[in-house]
DNA sequence: GAAACTTTTTCCCTATTGGCAACAAAATTG
DNA sequence: CAATTTTGTTGCCAATAGGGAAAAAGTTTC
């Protein structure tokens, strides 16, 4: 049950800062620089004033969430970077290998879930292995939903997916199927053996 | 060479709403619930007052972005969701699928890439199958590079991977890993056949 | 169903935000 | 290089965030 890690030593991973407002300024104002923007353009665009951002910008203030949303918006800053935690490594530089079976695993009645990489905490992706047990489609209960995008690939065996929007798709071995997870979702083995699959999260 | 794609019809993707404070609050609160912990126990994680949280959740208050941040760790809430801009379109209750062999290929004279659900072009993470072409470890060449994350799993043959800053891994059918695309990458087919992966890389 | 306890909400008050406007600095122009 | 315009910084002050404590609502127990 115990995940095979890296067996290797990796490179120190250096904590990043998180941005404590010692450095959130400087992040913004980067992004407006760069993009050859003055404050009064950014504010404008994000409906704040010229003075709230310069004192973000200078660290002279602790913006309110909404204020930073708006930024985000108007200078299209990806955001999971401001919320790099310090302390919590990241990945960078960094990688996890998990062997066959040998992931972490979460069982139901009707599904096997197996969780890869689990020593890679701060990943953004999710990658699990799952056994979906053959059943009766009957079974069949509410539709699973989370806020994201999520890949399947079927690796043996036959299922059939069901999609709230969608009529269900029947799916063998080698394919495979992109789409909004929360949009719902959940899935039934059609043959007689469990099918496996390999499929990938997005949180968003 | 064509991808197989969404062959009944989707939904009309509506734009998302952003979460515009009026949101905010049911979100925390309902990850809270989810992991049955108290206004309490969550605000003596993040450093903040019973109260402060409350008002939080019950959208009574702007919260400072510090404050959020802290209950994001606290919660251990993925950010992203926070800051969804609508307008731009997004794969929004859509799926597309791909039979095997069917993807969009791109062969070079080691690999052959085949990338999956191309009709979803605004998803986030790109899902390829490979086939690594069995050669000679000499042919290796430079790092591959590309900020991100990528997922591997081996579905047959097997192969060495190559990091900047690890030993080479050796990985066979069924093995899988994750790295920060950033660090230098590369692999190589270790037995006489052609080893097949499947892939996932998320830009950013 | 009252008592004891837990959890959440509501006041109250101080510290701080965020916008306006004046000020200073830098760039542009004639 | 003075005048003008543009960009960035500082006071000032009303509005409000956030913490402590008390009140209210919800649970459990006997």
């Amino acid at each position: 049950m115990e995940p095979v890690q890296t067996e290797d030593a990796g490179p120190v991973a250096e904590g990043r800062e998180a941005p404590d407002g010692q450095v959130l300024g400087q992040m913004i104002r980067s992004a407006r620089k760069e993009k050859g923007l003055t404050l009064e353009d950014v504010a404008k665009m994000a409906a704040i004033g010229r003075s709230t951002l310069s004192k973000i910008e200078n660290n002279l203030t602790k913006p309110s969430f909404d204020i930073i949303r708006r930024l985000m918006q108007a200078l299209d800053l990806k955001t999971p970077q401001l919320f790099v935690q310090s302390g919590k490594s990241d990945i960078s530089g960094r990688r996890d290998y998990t062997l066959t079976g040998k992931g972490e695993h979460q069982e139901t009645a009707t599904y096997d879930h197996e969780l890869l990489c689990t020593e890679l905490t701060s990943k953004r992706m999710l990658p699990y292995i799952s056994t979906i047990k053959a059943r009766d489609v009957s079974e069949f209960e509410s539709w699973v939903r989370h806020r994201g995008e999520e890949f399947m690939y079927v690796i043996s065996g036959s299922l059939t997916l069901y999609t709230e929007h969608y009529r269900p798709l029947e799916m063998r071995a080698g394919d495979s199927v992109y789409y909004d997870s929360g949009m719902g979702h959940g899935c039934v083995s059609t043959s007689d053996e469990d099918a496996r699959v390999l499929w990938v999260s997005l949180e968003m």
